[in-house]
DNA sequence: TTTCCACAGGAATAAAGGGCGA
DNA sequence: TCGCCCTTTATTCCTGTGGAAA
């Protein structure tokens, strides 16, 4: 029996949701000449003009999405006691990366929950429709369709539509304007060349925090969200490092402080130290991994379990095809049908971008070839512990030595 | 300079599954 | 129930790639 009983001493922090992924902070920090460009670029806007169809590009965790955020509560402020009615729907592409989805998404975000419309069973160009004449329908004088990681779109169909609507008639009485947030730089190139020529756009290109920048971006956060003189001075660097080797991630070193704050408390202390960022930087890590790892699908945890074998024989870094057949070999034993090869590649390719696996392009020429080898980015017992807490257990346990 | 190796990965297509209206 | 239209996931086919060897 364990004698469960909470703490009550004072908590070291002061308003944690500070550092929460939704957060707006009363001032951006660092990011001046951004916020000008947006603001001059959303200005038309306040005086009831078509706005401007604005791009922003950067690596993630630039500022993009707190910016936008920040602007549009600035934007909503300014149009507040005016004639203007400001309407915005706000969608992530992440999770619905198809025009679709997206269309389905902004017309539910715009009716009430019984009459919504079903994920599927229409065509694009119904739900589109019905979009518009959703938006037409509400009060806006000016409505504005903000599209998150919006090169997660799988097509741009949508894109065209939104970029036509004007000269397509399809709105009759609002304004319509467009927010496009991207993560890769050449997002505008990969658009097919008939919405790019119709999508007139004003971009902002965010650039990469370096590590005094996130210094000075979680100073503010550490401010608001700690009581004073808990967080020792060393931590602070070494969550922006993080950070910063996270290709200048300032979510990624908020998230840091964060856990180093929660481990801090929970462990009782009044300050937050170097040891408790070391242990929070430990967590996330093997977090992530973890998380990677049960997301994938029975077929792709076999693919992983075969190169954990060839790693704990010391075979890595290996070839695509060595581990193509480890993997069919288990799925043999298994009774269980392979999947092809160029699955396979596909597989990887994803396995090296959630982080579990490191790729390296070798070329022997004419004798050899071009190929990759992989190996795994992590501990191969950890990797084997986030597979054991998967339904995987049973039958991986099945193959004994194999 | 050309040839050739061994993949990597793009494009087209199929299959399976789900919601909707007639 | 059927056909339509969508989704997701996988397969087949085939072209592109870059550097060592001829």
């Amino acid at each position: 029996m364990v004698d469960v009983e909470f703490d009550n001493s004072p908590s070291i922090f002061k308003n944690r949701e500070a550092l929460s992924d939704d957060y707006i902070p009363k001032e951006i920090v660092g990011r001046d000449e951004e916020l000008e460009k947006y603001r001059q670029y959303l200005q038309p806007v306040v005086y009831n003009e078509q706005p401007n169809n604005v791009f922003l590009y950067g690596k993630t965790g630039v500022g993009k999405t707190v910016s936008t955020k920040y602007i549009l509560k600035k934007l909503k402020e300014a149009t507040e006691d005016s004639e203007i009615e400001l309407g915005i729907n706000y969608i992530n592409c992440n999770d619905k990366d198809t025009s679709y989805r997206v269309a389905t998404d902004i017309v539910n975000q715009n009716r009430d929950p019984e009459n919504e419309i079903p994920t599927r069973g229409f065509s694009t160009s119904e739900v589109v429709d019905y979009m518009w004449k959703d938006i037409d329908k509400l009060d806006s004088t000016t409505h504005l369709i903000v599209l998150d990681e919006v090169d997660k779109l799988k097509d741009d169909k949508l894109l065209y539509h939104i970029s036509r609507a004007k000269s397509e008639g399809s709105l009759e009485d609002t304004k319509l304007g467009l927010i496009g947030i991207s993560n890769s730089l050449s997002y505008k190139q990969d658009l097919s060349s008939e919405t790019r020529s119709s999508l007139y756009e004003e971009s902002i290109t965010f650039s990469t925090y370096d590590a005094l920048e996130l210094e000075e971006v979680l100073r503010q956060r550490e401010n608001i969200a700690f009581k004073e003189n808990v967080v020792e001075n060393e931590v602070i660097p070494l969550c922006s490092a993080y950070g910063a080797k996270k290709s200048g991630d300032a979510r990624e070193a908020i998230k840091l402080l964060l856990k180093s704050g929660d481990i801090a408390r929970n462990k009782g202390t009044d300050k937050v130290r170097t040891e408790h960022a070391e242990e929070a930087k430990r967590e996330l890590e093997r977090g992530e991994i973890i998380e990677g790892i049960k997301s994938l699908n029975e077929q792709e945890k076999f693919l992983v379990y075969a190169i954990v074998l060839l790693e704990k024989r010391n075979r890595t870094p290996v070839k695509s095809k060595t581990i193509y057949e480890r993997y069919k070999s288990l799925t043999a034993k298994l009774d269980m049908d392979p999947l092809s090869v160029r699955w396979s590649h596909d597989r990887l390719d994803t396995l090296s971008m959630l982080d579990i696996l490191e790729v390296e392009e070798k070329n022997e020429g004419r004798s050899g070839g071009r190929y990759r080898t992989y190996s795994l980015a992590e501990d191969p017992d950890t990797v084997m512990e986030a597979l054991d807490k998967t339904d995987l257990e049973l039958k991986t346990s099945d193959l004994g030595s194999f």
